[in-house]
This record gives C-alpha cells, sequence and structure tokens, in this order.
RNA sequence: GGACCCGUGGUGUAGCGGCCAAACAUGCGGCCCUGUCAAGGCCGAGAUCGCGAGUUCGAAUCUCGUCGGGUCCGCCA
C-alpha cells in the first residue's frame, strides 16, 4: 500500500505516530515558509504541514506542486496549535508535519475545480466525468447508492431471497420499449436482445424453484432520454412465488420503511404504512398515475355545478361528453396578465384548447368568464374547494383524459414554483388497480397495459370477449414524491389464461409458440403462482439524494441524445466487424 | 417527430444596438509572504461573444438558418 491511513481518519488520538497519506493536492496554501497542502482521498482531507526547514529537493518539490498532483506524504501527525484546530474538517483536530513527499504523479490544469462546487457545464462534466466523480457531489451520490444497494442485498438476503443473475444476451420481445438490439456472428441475419428487465428469466426462475429471487439487474430500453430515464438502468428486481399482491407489497414496504432510516435519516416518510390508492383514484384527485403527494391541489370535479352554465368553453366540453374540473393555486390571485398567459401557454403545450383562470379577490371574482359565474355556482364552488380569497381557479373543459394530463402538470407546476413540497419528506404510496388492457388508437388493438404476463383479475375472465376495457389486472405501481417507483404484478402462471391475453392482443399461436414458446411450456410444467416488482434504483438514488436528474447518480450516464460524451459512443464499427456480423450499413 | 430555453477568456457570470478591439470572480503564469484552511498582496497572460447568413451607418446584443447542450410533449409492456 502507499499509504498506512486515509485522509479521512487521522483524529487527535494519532498524535506522535509516524504515517504515510496519500491523495491528490485538493488545496495548496503557500506562504512563502511555511506551505500548507490538503491532501484529499476518497476518505476525506487532511491538512499538511511543509515546514522550511526540509531538504531543498522537498522544498523545490512542494513549490512546484499544483491542484490534482498526485502525492504521498510521510510524517508525523500532530495536534494543531491552540487555537488553530478547524473545526469544519473532521481531520481539523490534527496536521500532519510531513518529512518526506513523493510525487507520484503530476497533473495538467483542469478543465474546472475539483474543489470547488460551483455549477459546471454538465457536458464538460460528462466529458470529463473521471474528474467529476473526484468532486464531493458525485463521490456523495455513489457512495449513497452504494448503501442502499448494499442495505437491498442485506435486507432480502435475511429473508431467503437468492441473488440470480440473468442473461444480458437475451431475446427480442414485442409490446414494450424498443430493443437494444447485439447482432450474433454465428447465425446470419439473427440477433439477442439486451432485456427491457428480466421479467421472463425471473419467471423463469419461479418456474425453477428459486421461490424468492432478487438481482440488482441492468435494463435497457431504445427510447427517448428524460431526467429520469436512461438507455440503460438499474432495477432492485424481485419475484416470489406462492404470494398474493398483498404479500409482494408487503415486502417491499417493509424493505423501504426500513432501509430509510439507515441510509437517509433525515428523510421522513409522510405516513406508514403507505397509502394505498386505486389508479381511477389517483387520476382523478391528482391528475396523474404517479401523483405527489406531499400537498394538496387536488382536482375538483366541477362538471355538476356548470352543468347548466351559459359559458360555451363549459358547455361544449360538457355536451360532447367532457368535463369541467379546476385546481385551486393558493395565493395567486395576484398573478400578472403575463404569469396567467404563461399558464395558458403551458395548458396548451399539453393538448389543452386553453385554461380559463379566475381569481378570488377581495372585490370578487375576476377574470374574463367572472362574468359566467353566478352568485350560486360561486358559493357552490368555494364550497367544493375550499378555496379562500387571494386564490386563483383554474380551469380546464375538455376529455377526461385531456382534463386529468393538463391540471396534473400544472399542479406539479405550482409544486415547484409556490415550494409547496418538503424535500425532505419521502411520499411512498401505493397504486392498485389498474386497467388490464388500453385500446391502441394508432394501431387499432389492445395493449397490455403492464405487461402481457400480468395476472388478470379472476372474476372479469369472463370479460375478455365482451368489455376489455373493464377488466382490472393484478397490477401495482410504487410512487413518491411525483415519480413511479416500481411497478409489479401478480404473473399468469396458467397456461389458460395466458392464452386468452395473448388472443386478446391479436397474438396468434403460431406467434406465441415462436416468441413465448419457453414460457408457455413451462407454464405447463408445474409453474407455481408468483409475482413479483422491480423498483428503480437510479430514481430512488436520485430523490434520497435531491438530485435534479438521474446522470447525477449514475457514475458514466449518457445524455439526453443517448451519447456518451467522454469515450464518444456510439461510434462506426470497423468494416471488418460489420463484415463478421454480416451487416450491411443502407445509410 | 414536436414545443420551449441556453451557448461571452480554462470555469462561472455580467453586458442585451454605438459608452465593448468586452467587465467581474475564480482558475492559470510570475514575484512577495512562517499558521493558513475559499489564505493574503502585487504583476501578467487569456475570449474576433458556438458557427453561417442577413438587418443596420454600426451587432456579443435584432432576424433567419445551422450545430451543440438542456427541459418537456409524443414515446417509455
Amino acid at each position: 500500500m502507499y499509504k498506512t491511513h486515509t485522509c479521512g481518519e487521522l483524529r487527535g488520538t494519532h498524535a506522535g505516530q509516524t504515517v504515510t497519506l496519500a491523495g491528490w493536492v485538493h488545496r495548496r496554501r503557500d506562504h512563502g515558509g511555511v506551505v500548507f497542502i490538503d491532501l484529499r482521498d476518497r476518505f476525506g482531507l487532511t491538512q499538511v504541514v511543509i515546514n522550511p526547514n526540509l531538504p531543498k529537493e522537498t522544498l523545490d518539490l512542494v513549490s512546484n506542486v499544483r491542484s490534482e498532483w498526485v502525492l504521498q506524504i510521510t510524517g508525523k501527525v500532530q495536534k494543531r496549535p491552540e487555537g488553530m484546530q478547524n473545526p469544519k474538517m473532521p481531520t481539523g483536530e490534527v496536521e500532519l508535519i510531513a518529512s518526506d513527499v513523493v510525487t507520484l504523479n503530476t497533473a495538467k490544469a483542469l478543465p474546472f475545480m475539483i474543489s470547488s462546487d460551483e455549477e459546471v457545464d454538465e457536458n464538460m462534466r460528462l466529458k470529463y466525468r473521471y474528474l467529476d466523480l473526484r468532486r464531493e457531489r458525485m463521490r456523495r451520490n455513489l457512495e449513497l447508492r452504494h448503501a442502499v444497494v448494499l442495505f437491498m442485498r442485506t435486507y432480502l438476503s435475511e429473508r431467503g431471497f437468492l441473488e440470480v443473475e440473468t442473461p444480458s444476451l437475451f431475446k427480442t420481445t414485442p409490446e414494450g420499449a424498443r430493443d437494444y438490439l447485439v447482432p450474433s456472428r454465428v447465425y446470419p441475419g439473427q440477433f439477442y436482445a439486451l432485456p427491457q428487465s428480466p421479467q421472463q428469466l425471473k419467471q423463469l426462475l419461479m418456474v425453477g424453484g428459486i421461490e424468492r429471487y432478487f438481482q440488482i439487474a441492468r435494463c435497457f430500453r431504445d427510447e427517448d432520454q428524460r431526467g429520469d430515464r436512461q438507455p440503460e438502468f438499474t432495477q432492485l428486481d424481485l419475484e416470489m412465488s406462492f404470494v398474493h399482491r398483498d404479500d409482494v407489497l408487503e415486502m417491499v414496504e417493509n424493505l423501504f420503511t426500513a432501509m430509510l432510516p439507515t441510509v437517509t435519516p433525515h428523510k421522513k416518510l409522510l405516513s406508514s404504512p403507505w397509502p394505498r390508492f386505486t389508479y381511477d383514484e389517483v387520476i382523478t384527485r391528482f391528475g396523474s398515475d404517479k401523483p405527489d403527494l406531499r400537498f394538496g391541489m387536488e382536482l375538483n370535479d366541477v362538471s355538476g355545478i356548470f352543468a347548466k352554465s351559459e359559458f360555451v368553453v363549459f358547455r361544449s366540453a360538457l355536451e360532447r361528453g367532457g368535463m369541467v374540473k379546476c385546481i385551486v393555486a393558493p395565493g395567486c390571485a395576484g398573478y400578472t396578465r403575463k404569469q396567467l398567459d404563461e399558464l395558458t401557454v403551458t395548458a396548451k403545450e399539453l393538448g389543452a384548447k386553453g385554461l380559463v383562470t379566475l381569481a378570488l379577490t377581495p372585490e370578487g371574482l375576476k377574470g374574463s368568464a367572472a362574468k359566467f359565474v353566478g352568485e350560486a355556482e360561486l358559493a357552490e364552488l368555494v364550497k367544493m374547494t375550499g378555496a379562500k380569497t387571494g386564490d386563483l381557479y383554474l380551469f380546464v373543459a375538455d376529455s377526461a383524459k385531456l382534463v386529468h394530463k393538463v391540471l396534473g402538470a400544472l399542479r406539479v407546476g405550482f409544486r415547484d414554483t409556490l415550494k409547496l413540497a418538503d424535500p425532505n419528506v419521502m411520499a411512498f404510496a401505493w397504486v392498485l388497480d389498474f386497467p388490464m388492457f388500453e385500446w391502441n388508437e394508432e394501431n387499432q388493438k389492445w395493449d397490455a397495459a403492464h405487461h402481457m404476463f400480468t395476472m388478470p383479475r379472476l372474476e372479469h375472465l369472463d370479460r375478455f370477449e365482451t368489455d376489455p376495457s373493464s377488466i382490472l389486472s393484478d397490477a401495482y405501481d410504487m410512487v413518491c414524491n411525483g415519480y413511479e417507483m416500481a411497478s409489479g404484478s401478480i404473473r399468469i402462471h396458467r397456461r389458460d389464461i395466458q392464452s386468452k391475453v395473448f388472443t386478446l392482443l391479436g397474438i396468434g399461436e403460431e406467434e406465441a409458440q415462436r416468441k413465448f414458446g419457453h414460457m408457455l411450456e413451462a407454464f405447463e410444467f408445474g409453474a407455481p403462482p408468483h409475482g413479483g416488482m422491480a423498483p428503480g434504483i437510479d430514481r430512488l438514488v436520485m430523490l434520497l439524494a435531491d438530485e435534479p436528474n438521474i446522470r447525477e447518480v449514475i457514475a458514466f450516464p449518457k445524455n439526453q441524445a443517448a451519447r456518451d460524451v467522454m469515450a464518444d459512443a456510439p461510434s462506426p464499427a470497423e468494416p471488418k466487424q460489420l463484415k463478421e456480423l454480416h451487416i450491411k450499413v443502407s445509410d
């Protein structure tokens, strides 16, 4: 080893010991005679004192030392003189009086400072990610991520779960996200697919009698990026046999509830046990299938109040079978024309035809539609919404789907501008009773709302031919602070039900055999009832670390355009490689 | 596929039609300094304002295009 101690561990009790440290020059303070070097490694900072009585070679070396040089320094640990201790540093009680300094490596001037937390252009950070990783922020985030994963592994292992690795080279699946394909050299024109999740494999592990499985699993989806989405991401994938829905929910809820005080003691649960909502309920109340429960501003259905309204915007929406809903923005009655216009623009960008705003001022209702709201209607409005003078009503009148989407988005917008949500609160909740199928307007067919291996409610089996949209599934989501944190379901373990689902999805017997023959056959060999879920680790750590996007908790993330800007990937393949893979690039 | 925002020395910002051959901080280079810890002092180098075209007597500043980055919608079983 190049060092006897880390740069974070020396204390007063080490005084008098001769030690060797190795690390990076965090900061250098040259006083002409004495020179201070803050030496940094992953574990902390230690102040090193270079006294002028050292040999000339050492002093010359030290005078050349610059930020981020890599040094090995031997010396004696000394308690700092009275009044010179630094309570801001964990090692501030002591300093290392250097006797020998060795340069392990030099460093050019850096593109940005390691020792400062100032914001640096993210592209620059990603290009020099290995430097960014030296900074406090990334180090802290990766340490937190480690703590989270370690807790999960330990917790699940102690409860009889087996960590099993599943292949990255697997088979393409229809539906779902776009696959990343890997060409086969041995089989011209054939491809592996990187798994979007180990879904099939973990179900087959259940058929294999593993009973309780988990994996810190990398998943790949070739879709456009968001702040909370990367082309490759990590899930705590888990699956259990002989369980009902509530067994899975309980296991995961207990895991997370136990984890929080360990990894982030400053974070508080909003409620325990976690609240449970139906899918319908969260859409209706919060306009989102992943509601942020840390604040109110729920959606109010005011269709009834305006059923006979003269106001053409409301009336025409209602006549077309739509609805009128509103949210109340607290204290926003004084919004300027410009602010209201911006809200309207947001609403229109999301697909609304417009946004009706009404300010509840001390002088009464104000806004372009105020004249259409009578005394009685206003009284009902106030009664339903609990709005106070000084508040602002925002109405959207349209189809249910659009009303919920737009008001849900505006609600989250107000959360941010009005700072309505406490960042230290983790509002975990369960969303249950998802519809099993969704009508795909574009392709005029039914899609699985969760995935095609999800168990439909047994009592709804007779609706496959009559009313598929009304079939509920045994799927569940875990949500937190406006993010979908996990998603799972009880799976189909009966061949006959799986066939029913395939049929409705338009997957014929021949196609089912070709694509899922292994699954279908497995179900015929004594597949146990099973279910599971898969919390997203990146999103979880992002929330726990108070980071605004997922890239901050991934060592080497891709940018929005799915490029690795450090290595500059993807990149063209050599003609020889393409030839071996039987691939011709067309344009 | 679409909408919006951003692009000024190494880094972070200011400037938003003439006062700018561009300012400030930090970093960088040199000199001084024996107790600092975001050390301090003095001196210095460093940007044709992403790129291209246009408007104008005059463009970092306005317009259009383009490239790069970000946020969101679509997409994400």
